[in-house]
DNA sequence: ATCATAAATAAGAATATTATTATTTAAATA
DNA sequence: TATTTAAATAATAATATTCTTATTTATGAT
């Protein structure tokens, strides 16, 4: 059920294929929003897998960095949601935690030569863009505005 | 002795400028390392103004959110610095955890748009590759190699 | 200078996340 | 198929990070 493409990214870097690996992709694969890794974890027990959490966040961790897996952090902790067919990130509303997907991606190649210059192999990498959202910079607006009226 | 533009900038998005977040700023900008949160809470302690951890990583985290400062996430942890004069991003090494900065930002403000186009107002945004350094995957590769000089 | 109020803080409880270590396992190769 | 070994896991202990609530404070308006 796993996209091969996950697969061979795996096997190039020389990861394992674990059972429990699987699962957690495959849950995540499942579902249809994002996760904390304590969800996920206690996804895995529904189906009697044996997981421990510190495997959860060990492989949210790992996918993270080689780009399988996206994640976005949270006041209330982080969630990681499955990198599907486009590659994307997210904008977060540091007042109400509102999430935007932006759909490019502004990594160029030509951005990663400096990185490859340092001698790096580049697995993958993390964008988050943080800002305030309609709503609430409205709320915003009106808490003064009310005020002015007030006065 | 803080910057006026991260005065300028507290202010513009309402926030305000309290003897707590002066202090963590004034530890960061006295820094010549990147710290973490409880690095950070131990220098206030030492300067004798009451702070508390929980006060440090709020800060910290609002910091981040306009861009004033930089988080770098690690195995072990979260480190900070303060963004100085040129606004950049880091690599680091999936395997040893060593940072290189990376001097060039590719979050133009054409990619912005689409966030704008959202009805977001773009506070800021954390970018963070992940690698493999040049060290470690020597040592992967004499680990295969070692194995076929033994066969 | 005083007042009103949203924003910020402290304290301590609750969670989330990571480290350590002994054990197990996937995968490469004989 | 059996052997070997780095990689991965579980268990549990240790930290790091966040939440809740009552209190305090910076700031803007009088």
């Amino acid at each position: 059920m796993l996209e091969p493409k996950i697969l061979v990214r795996l096997k190039k870097e020389g990861y394992k294929l674990t059972k429990q690996r699987q699962q957690i992709l495959d849950v995540m694969l499942q579902s249809k929003t994002r996760l904390t890794a304590q969800e996920i974890y206690k996804q895995l027990q529904r189906r009697e897998l044996s997981v421990s959490l510190d495997t959860v966040y060990r492989n949210l961790k790992l996918l993270s960095a080689i780009g399988i897996v996206q994640q976005i952090s949270l006041q209330s902790g982080a969630l990681y949601e499955l990198m599907q067919e486009e590659h994307h990130h997210h904008l977060v509303c540091v007042d109400c935690e509102k999430i935007v997907c932006i759909s490019a991606c502004p990594v160029m190649p030509s951005y990663l030569k400096d990185a490859d210059a340092a001698g790096f192999d580049i697995l993958g990498h993390n964008l988050e863009l943080y800002g305030r959202c309609n709503d609430c910079r409205s709320k915003r607006q009106l808490r003064k505005a009310e005020k002015c009226v007030k006065d």
